[in-house]
DNA sequence: TCGGTTGGCTAGCGATGCTAGGATCCGTCG
DNA sequence: CGACGGATCCTAGCATCGCTAGCCAACCGA
């Protein structure tokens, strides 16, 4: 639903309607509209865990793996920017950063540094991954929010990870 | 306001108090909230500006003024994070991208412009200053959301613009 | 003096997230 | 067998939101 019409056309009354439920059994198994979208990010993490894996194991070299990954989360981000946004941009009750994330969101990290390793060279691989995650995102919701030149996103990509390579030798 | 309690709370009838008017008025001067939002984010754009003119000027090396910018760009998101929030991550109905964008946002991307000029080697200067405008944005609003680690925020920023900078040679 | 324009107001509409309080079912126990 | 108690679900409603209709008073040129 929000994937269709945005987050903002997702109420509650549409839920329950939705659910064939009234509105109040919603709050009965959630706390709040919050705790939904919640729910549904935690999903989304999952799905976008198995997707960097997929990509990531697909190939062998490290450069090779390290883009195709790259390009697969953009991918997610572009095709589904309502999930991403739940995750990533609106404000989610989750807890993050330190050991309390939810597992599927680790899961998702663990795949960047994965990828990393290889490439990392003398650099610290936690803050590799943290950087070229940020900065995947940055490009994919600037992208989103049409701040950037149309056309030009697989020029970004590459610019961006022959830098995160070449910063290791 | 929005910087004291967040944008959720400010709300047109609180925003006509605190300008000791009633609430239409506000609708003979903004076409609806979300102008209201987009005026607050075209200012916004003119001061960060100014302040990323201020830091790349006032260091003479490339590497540095870049460094210095940089951190200016990542300082503004994290003390002013509801005026970013409008100007970066809000839905807002300015248009960018091409030659329409509001002119203070074309000022500051021409700032990132003219610090990577120096450093970029073969690369494309426009690509390479989305890349690295798109990888502070990131960083900023991951670390905004508590979804990096806090305390690495300089180790952070030291890695990716050397790695950007290294991606030039 | 008068009529139009301007600029402000009160009141209210539809929709939102959320909650209070009552109804109905169903297994359990006297 | 029949009353009780806990689930489970509903209708109705509260406070608040962005936004608008319609009115009123002051001003200003003819």
């Amino acid at each position: 639903m929000a994937e269709a019409e945005g987050w903002e056309s997702v109420t509650t009354r549409r839920l329950a309607e939705r659910v064939e439920y009234s509105q109040p059994v919603l709050y009965s198994h959630f706390k709040g509209k919050d705790a939904i979208v919640a729910a549904v990010a935690v999903d989304g993490m999952g799905e976008l865990a198995g997707l960097l894996r997929e990509a990531r194991t697909g190939r062998s070299a490290p450069e090779e793996a390290l883009r195709a990954m790259a390009a697969a989360y953009l991918d997610f981000a572009r095709e589904r920017p309502a999930l991403y946004d739940a995750m990533f941009v609106q404000q989610i009750d989750v807890t993050f950063g330190t050991g309390e994330s939810p597992a599927p969101l680790r899961e998702a990290f663990g795949e960047f540094v994965s990828a990393l390793k290889p490439l990392a060279g003398g650099r610290d691989v936690e803050t590799l991954a943290e950087v070229t995650w940020g900065s995947l995102h940055g490009l994919a919701t600037l992208a989103r929010g049409r701040r950037l030149r149309p056309g030009h996103g697989d020029a970004r990509l590459d610019l961006l990870l022959t830098a995160i390579i070449a910063g290791g030798s």
